[in-house]
DNA sequence: AGCCTAGTTTGTACGTCGTACAAATTTCTG
DNA sequence: CAGAAATTTGTACGACGTACAAACTAGGCT
């Protein structure tokens, strides 16, 4: 009946980008974990429908896309390529970061390994690390092999270590979480198992910056000697 | 109309039980990828409501903690402390035979990087792990560490391999990938990139069994000799 | 100036998901 | 053979991603 028009609202405002979308997906991300980065959450925190969403991404993959560049451009890639230090020290510096990094999104990963990371600050950090390996002394073939480890290392280490929070709030204190873990790997350990009730404590600390770095070294240690061992 | 009484479906018909949910689970997964692993998926499978799922899990969690388990039981165990052959072949099958299965399962892999890996099935290969790298002649301690690294080598190799297809159906083959891959790299390789593209193709088959098996070899070179390099 | 057009934003809606609740039904126990 | 316990269902709610057309505003053309 009627018109009831003056419904009020529609309209350009002007005011919205695609950076702020991202902004918005980021803290999110940040407050709430990966499951809180949703197409309606990032609309609500800008203070806009839904909808207005599509205007600049034609999906949520596609923010998810965008997002995963905007957290690998914050890589200190000049730091990278820093020939003053010695190639490892440069390769552990990115590699700490990166991960304090990520572990501070908690969800921040699932988001990495859910693409094919090949936008334009994925494959400039992939040259940074070409660039590296060659300073350590690998032929160029080996060097992309190399690169290619260190990234499952760092990545798959990271993974890893989110698996266990990621569910719900902000990340405990390390203490807290290897104190969490024990308490699990002595229930779990039983007569069956020796070697794994022997070693509890290890096990507890592989979430640890200690072990992070510990198996790291040996990676690279790895890379970086000509030839193999047959066995 | 009337009574339309005989409204015919409730009760029990007693025949359904957890496995057949984590069979048809199961299937899913394989068919159509993570994403279709659905609670409701999952009850139309097996003939029956969404609901009848909560008599036999709390929630769909539980049912992705249980379905990851029973891919863990399915590696051999035997194999792996079979000590009439040399502790590296007996882990590189592990890894091989891990890969092909999880790969297979396109998203297998997030499931499992989704949760906290502490079941009993995961623990008896976390002490088969130990019993190998003592083999390997590490020390408890160090063979603590070590098969934490293995572990993460392998899960975020098949992680970052994964992460590329599980958009929807079945997986191209190997050669297929590597070529559409070979495609995005020299796409992306400028001026700016020189490293990148004088080896695109390396980097192209990053994702073969060969790059795998050749970082596998370097990882535990870098695991099994005792000191480390400072550089 | 004023209109037109293109671009932006919204309301509404559809289909999907996980899952809570109580009613309906069957099987088991005594 | 009655009652208790376990199982399954219908229905429903609140989220989600996203399609569609209507409402609106801003800028360029005349």
């Amino acid at each position: 009946m009627a018109q009831m028009s003056q419904r009020r609202r529609p309209g350009p405002r002007g005011t919205l980008s695609d950076q702020m979308i991202l902004d918005a997906a980021q803290n999110l991300l940040s407050d709430g974990g990966a499951r809180t980065v949703t197409i309606r959450g990032i609309a609500a925190r800008v203070g806009v429908a839904p909808n207005a969403v599509y205007t600049y991404f034609p999906g949520k993959a596609a923010v998810l896309r965008a997002l995963v560049e905007r957290l690998l451009s914050t890589v200190d890639l000049a730091g990278l390529t820093n020939r003053t230090r010695p190639w490892r020290q440069r390769l552990q510096s990115l590699a700490l970061e990166f991960r304090t990094d990520l572990l501070s999104h908690p969800g921040a990963v699932s988001l990495l390994l859910s693409g094919r990371m090949d936008g334009p600050n994925a494959v400039a950090l992939g040259e940074r690390l070409l660039e590296v390996f060659a300073d350590a002394g690998l032929e160029p073939v080996d060097a992309a092999r190399a690169s290619h480890v260190f990234v499952t290392y760092v990545l798959g280490s990271i993974a890893l270590e989110t698996a266990e929070l990621e569910h719900s709030g902000p990340p405990p204190p390390e203490d807290e979480r290897v104190a969490t873990r024990l308490v699990g790997f002595t229930a779990a350990a039983s007569d069956r198992h020796p070697r794994t009730a022997a070693t509890a404590t290890t096990m507890a600390r592989y979430i640890t910056t200690e072990q992070f770095i510990w198996g790291l070294t040996r990676v690279l240690d790895g890379l970086t000697r000509q030839g193999s061992a047959a066995d």
